[in-house]
Parts: structure tokens; sequence; C-alpha cells
DNA sequence: AAGAGAATGAAACAGATGTTTCACTAAATC
DNA sequence: GATTTAGTGAAACATCTGTTTCATTCTCTT
């Protein structure tokens, strides 16, 4: 128990793995002996340590969207106690802020390959169904409650049912900027400038408070 | 020649037959046996009539995204003609009516399941990579091209590039809204206003104008 | 150092997949 | 009406899938 044991570090190997195969191509897409090659680990280890493929790809999307979760969680907090020092109500660019910058603190956190990140994040987004784990589920869904009500007071002349769906938009600009940012580098032939993420992060800022306040 | 070959209802079956399935769970994940299946045709049928499950996928692709594609066109050159009378430049609204509103009219003709059309032209601009056949790739980028040029004239004081990555958003705000419209019904338990496409399909180019504009 | 338990590796499993084959039927052409 | 072609159906094909088995190796505890 002192040591970190063999077994663990095969297992996160399987699990960095399978992020970077099903970023690039989705989780039906790819296969368990493309995991463990990569993973230079053998196919049993996968049912072994996780119990087969679903449990491995709920393991996945568990792994690396709790952090961003909670970051968002934490950096809203910090919003609020600042917004309470004046009027207590948060600035919509901050609550876009606090929803948004999380992907690129864990991305920069998990170092080397930040792109793959965030396809892997955009496309946890789009690609599952209603089949993602409950534990992520319940996260979700008290995240969204929260920034809907954060909205929800610095934007008392949107109606609620509005709001909710102006917050959906700003999902579907998010995850598909995740997605697909590098294809529009491709699709323009590089006019669109270089993708820098800080940039890119102040740029769907921008564009979801115009249609949050539209 | 003359009269409508059997071979060709059973095409048409197989296309109708895919694109419902491919709709509700992705290409990858729809067999070729589901397809015949529910085509009611032999599975030898998808290979002699497509050559193959990807001949297929672009096949079906390619039937269904271009009215789509040709509809926009249309759109925004009655547009561009209605704009000539004036100062010849086509209103931000109109030039993403143009953009947004080809789906409703192809999806009110394809009749019956409306939101599983909406679902399919999702998942083609979120599933597939860059896997698209030639023949709407190019259509594709021609129509991106005209896009920006009529937002870029009614949006002179946003740059090239910034306007180059509010389109992207604007699609992935179509995209996720397609895809996913449904899932905030469920999450907010209808609180979110029912779904009707007409009023969403205004939700989504008031918010994209805000955006746009910003 | 020895033994118990955890972890691995290679092979085999049953099932599903896309594709092909070939005998057969329907239609069009002469 | 006979012949050639286009289209269909059922079965077999090889391959790949996720999963399991079991003997072996490694690691920790005593």
């Amino acid at each position: 128990m002192s040591k970190i044991r063999n077994s663990e570090e095969t297992k996160e190997r399987i699990l960095c793995a399978a992020q970077s195969l099903f970023a690039q191509r989705g989780f039906e897409a790819v296969s368990l002996r493309e995991i463990t090659a990569e993973a230079e680990a053998n196919v049993a280890a996968v049912n072994y340590h996780f119990g087969g493929k679903d449990a491995l790809i709920d393991a996945v999307i568990v792994r690396h969207m709790m952090p961003v979760m909670t970051e968002r969680m934490k950096l809203l907090a910090v919003a609020q106690q600042r917004a309470d020092e004046s009027d207590g109500v948060i600035p919509v660019v901050e609550t876009l802020d606090a929803f948004m910058r999380p992907f690129l603190m864990v991305m920069n956190e998990s170092g080397e390959n930040k792109a793959l990140f965030a396809k892997f994040c955009g496309r946890i987004m789009s690609d599952v169904g209603s089949n993602l784990p409950a534990e992520a589920v319940e996260q979700f869904s008290i995240m969204v409650q929260k920034f809907t009500q954060a909205l929800s007071q610095a934007l008392p002349h949107v109606g609620q049912q509005e709001l909710m769906w102006r917050l959906h938009f700003s999902f579907g600009v998010m995850a598909h900027t995740l997605m697909h940012g590098e294809r529009l580098v491709e699709v323009t032939k590089g006019a669109c400038g270089e993708p820098d993420f800080e940039t890119t992060l102040k740029r769907m800022i921008d564009y979801c408070i115009g249609g949050l306040e539209a």
C-alpha cells in the first residue's frame, strides 16, 4: 500500500491510451485490442481492472470530467464571493468564464496533447447519449442548475425558458469548438488565425455573451 | 426506363432505413443486418446497390444533405436579390435564416419523423470527421464562402478572422440543438417549453445574431 | 525464504460484422 | 416466346469484436 503497485501503472496506461483513441475516433469505433496495443498491455487487463469495455468508457469519462466539474463549481463560488462584496450579482462574463475555462486549465495540467483532450471533452458532450455514468449525470445536473441561477440573476430581462435555451446554445458553441476547432483551420486554410487556446476562449465567451444578452 | 424499376424501390427503402438508424445511433454502431432487416431487403443488396457500408453512408449523406445545401444557396440568392433593391447588403437575420431554415423545410417535406431527420443532420455535422464524401465537402466549402461574404458585408466592424470564428460558433449552436434539442427538454423536465421547430429556429437565430454582432 | 494473492500473458471462445459467392427469379430486349 | 441481363435470396466467408480461461509470473506479507 505504501508503494505504487505496478497494476496501478497499467491501469493508468490503459486509461490514457483509451482516452487518446476515444478522442480521435469515438467510443464505439475503437476496439479493446487497439487500446491495449497502445497501452502495451494485455487484452485481458481491461476486463481484469475495469470489468469490460463499457466500464472502461465510464471510467475514462468520470476520470477526466470530474476535475472539470469541480473546477467549474470552484470558479463560480469564487466569483460569487467576489460579487457578494458589491451587489451580489455575478457578471455574465465571469459566469461564462467559470463555465468554459476549466477545460483550459485541466488541459494545461494534462500537458502533452492538449488538442486531444479538448476533442475528447467535446466528444463526451456530443457523442454520448443518455448513457453517461450516473455519477457524472448527477454532478452535471447540479452544475447546470447553479449556472442557470447565476445567469438568471445577471440577466433578469431574459425569461427562464429563454435562458435555458440560450445556455443550451452556449453548450453547443463550446462542444462544437472543442471537437472541430481544428477543422475551421483546415477549411479556411489558416485564414482564421492560429488557434491559441486563450484567444479561442475569449472568442467563445464574447460570442456567448452576445447571444445570452440578445 | 419509363417505369420505376423494382430495384430502385429497394434502393430507396435501404436508404430510408439506414438514415433512420444512423440518426438514432450513429454510423458505426448500426450494422448492415439491422438496416436490411428494417428495409425488408437482403444483406447482399447493400453491396450490390451501393458497393459496401461506407459507400452507403456516403450515399445517405449526399442524398439528404444536398437538398439542404442547394436550398440554402437559393434562399441566400433570394435575399441578395431583395437586398440589391436597397443598399445591397443582406441583413444578418436573413442570412442566418437562409442558413438555418432549410433544415426545417426539408424536414417538413420528409414528413413522418422530423425529429429523426434533425438528429441525423446534426450527427453528420458532429460525427463525421474529414470523411465526408468529396461531393459534399466541395459544396460545403462553397457555401461557407458565400455566407461568410454575406455576413462580412452586413458586419463590417467585425474582422474577417473574428467573423470566421463566429460563423463556426453558429454552426455549433445549430448542430448541438439539432442533435440534443430533446435532451434539454429532459434535463429541464419540460421547463424549457415545448420544442416547436419554428420557435426553436427563431431562438437560434436571435442567439446567433447576438453572438455575431457582439 | 516461502507462500498467498494479485497481476499478466497467450490462447481460445462465442458471437457479430462486412463482404462474397452462387443458384435462382424477375424483367427487359431481341 | 426465347435469351440475355438485372436483381434477389440464403448461405458461407474470413475477420474482428468483447469476453473468458488458465497457466505463469510478479509482488507483497509473514
